[in-house]
DNA sequence: TGCGCGCTGTCCGGATTCGAACACTTGAGT
DNA sequence: ACTCAAGTGTTCGAATCCGGACAGCGCGCA
């Protein structure tokens, strides 16, 4: 595949940005840093990211979260294929749960343990990987695994898998055929 | 549709189903309480739920979670249309966190207020719905979906779409005109 | 202005798919 | 043992779908 993977991380401490580079760069791993959160969109437009690491408070004083919450939201919006991280020193349990509601793949608290940090931007790079490999699936294959899910459901039975796909008996049968079910 | 929605309540605390019942029970709401986890399994697969909610710590002095997790997952398996809610009085970020990317849709501290616990259990009994009626899809439906969303990704340029959904142009065209493109 | 290029929309003979029908098996009920 | 309902696997003429081909259109470019 692809021979690494590219992080963006987003946070208004400089020391954060750096300690974050540190962990996270690596032979497989670009990271790319930004200070000001009211770039990321026009970077995520430009650069194919495979994650997101972003803070939820950016003015001093600020810990309830919303910039963060914003801008995940935005980010969905923008592309919904890319995996976000939130991290955020003022951790509450009803922030986390409004974040990962709001489509955020995981939270981390700060300060982080390396370990926990990386494998969480890791496992969000894999999963954007599979988000889009999953949406260049073409019809023939959709097809194919729906048929299989389906005949899984209802246990085999055909005639009722039929139904529920809304084709004849028959017609199942063939593309059963067709693809080696 | 159908004319109400029936709730399962998993708690060891014969108050807390007590009180939960009292809370969700209405004309449109069904609620089943169960002080045991050991019998969940039984009873998702006896009666098709709503949704769940249940609590993460069973034994006396736990306070992990690990039970609810572990529920949680086998409900998961089971099931996984059926969207559960988990409830806890330890609620630590970390724990919420493994929660929902468990797959819960929510996770709510005790003790709750009303309104907020209604309202988890009612967007998790819509969410399941949605969940059943998406999987009952018809393969035209299906097929339908994945078209328009690939013309959208692609702004409509149909020569890329078709490439995309492993078909010749013409047939897109074709399936266009069907579907009413 | 003319050229090249990419995309569009449509056509048509051959390939594929359609579903109603038929014969057969299985299993539960009496 | 008999019946009946439900499911299976297959056939066949009709209906549909296939994709290569062709002409037209817009647009950047020299």
């Amino acid at each position: 595949m692809s021979p690494h993977s590219t992080v963006l991380v987003v946070d208004d401490d400089k020391d954060v940005l750096h300690a974050a580079e540190l962990v996270l760069s690596s032979e497989t791993m670009r990271v790319k840093v930004l200070e000001s959160p009211g770039e990321v969109e026009a970077a995520i437009e430009r650069t194919m990211f495979d994650a997101l690491l972003v803070d939820m408070n950016f003015a001093v004083g600020k810990r309830d979260g919303g910039q963060g919450l914003g801008l995940l939201a935005l980010c969905r919006r923008s592309d919904p294929t890319l995996s976000v991280v939130l991290m955020t020193a003022y951790a509450g349990v009803a922030l986390a749960v409004e974040a990962l509601k709001g489509g955020a793949v995981d939270f981390v608290m700060k300060p982080w343990r390396n370990e926990t940090l990386l494998e969480a931007v890791r496992s969000a790079s894999a999963l954007t990987r599979q988000r889009r490999q999953e949406e260049q699936i073409t019809l023939d294959a959709l097809e194919r695994q729906t048929i299989e899910r389906t005949l899984e459901r209802h246990r085999g039975n055909i005639s009722l898998s039929a139904a529920a796909l809304g084709i004849s008996r028959a017609a199942l049968y063939r593309r059963m055929a067709k693809h080696a079910l």
